[in-house]
DNA sequence: ATATTCCCCTGGAAGC
DNA sequence: TGCTTCCAGGGGAATA
């Protein structure tokens, strides 16, 4: 669920909530996530420590602590994080619970539990952990660009959009955004990404910063659960012109085209068929 | 090697 | 009201 604005919503919050606080000790569930909670290695890695940077890299959050700790985390589809009094009850699906300074915790809830909560190794302070590796540049960084998405693109035979969904190519695109950026950029979902000019990808390249800017300002995109550390919900959800909008008409054309929806690698897209070649 | 399909899980909405 | 089915913002493993 959560894509790299509402991961950089996250992060922000907790940044404000945990820069300089201690990690006191840490419990879990006993649940695995995504993969089985290593807790000895958590342990080792967060207890006793302050946190010292907070960061998101693609959908991933990386939390710094001193002497090259980290714990790198992400949501999956429906984690979320809150920091509270040690006073208030637990809730179901909390599956890490870490005891901070000051009689507060912060807590990790996953009811799908498709999350991770892993300890890494930092080299650098500010380096990525060697898991990270794998992505793609940052959407809003220097390193991308139409000429980036056009070089990368020509040995891809799959439609753009799976293409855009690939963490490898680029980070932190999800389903929500791909479509947003397709229908900005006026091209078709199914196009293959080995076709598409260079003027194309320039403008999809473009299209994508600019919505994914656009959804960071206004603190993510809520569709169901999504919240923010202080349970404020997502506003870029009325900004959204074609993701879940099957039969609308489309904001380009009018009337005249209606947005249709479409299964590619098994994940809804949403498109105007008149106005996106 | 690349590109789909399937699976992991829970919960909410929609259909009957 | 209750049951069933479908769907969901992610990613990785297993298949073609």
């Amino acid at each position: 669920m959560p894509e790299l604005p509402e991961v950089e919503t996250v992060c922000a919050a907790l940044r404000a909530l945990l820069l300089e606080r201690r990690v006191i000790r840490i419990e879990t569930s006993g649940v695995p996530l995504r993969r089985p909670v290593q807790l000895a290695g958590l342990r080792e890695s967060c207890g006793g420590r302050r946190v010292a940077a907070v960061r998101r890299r693609g959908k991933y959050i990386v939390v710094e602590f001193a002497g090259g700790c980290g714990l790198l985390l992400h949501l999956g589809m429906s984690g979320s994080f809150r920091v509270e009094g040690e006073d208030l009850p637990a809730r179901s699906h909390d599956h890490l619970i870490f005891h901070l300074d000051r009689r507060q915790r912060w807590v990790f809830n996953d009811p799908r539990r498709f999350g991770l909560a892993e300890p890494v190794h930092i080299e650098v302070p500010g380096a990525d952990p060697a898991e990270l590796a794998g992505l793609g540049p940052e959407p809003l960084g220097p390193a991308f660009d139409g000429g980036y998405l056009f070089d990368v693109s020509r040995v891809r035979n799959t439609p753009v959009k799976n293409l855009l969904l690939d963490q490898g190519v680029v980070a932190g695109i999800g389903n929500i955004y791909a479509s947003e950026a397709l229908f900005r950029a006026g091209i078709s979902p199914r196009r293959r990404a080995g076709r598409l000019r260079r003027a194309e990808c320039t403008a999809l390249a473009q299209a994508i910063r600019e919505v994914l800017r656009d959804a960071i300002a206004c603190g993510g995109t809520t569709i169901r659960d999504f919240h923010a550390l202080d349970g404020r919900e997502g506003e870029f959800a009325v900004c959204l012109r074609v993701y879940g909008k099957t039969g609308e008409p489309c904001p380009r054309c009018g009337p005249t085209a209606r947005i249709r929806r479409l299964t590619q690698a098994g994940r809804s897209t949403y498109y105007c068929p008149h106005c996106q070649r």
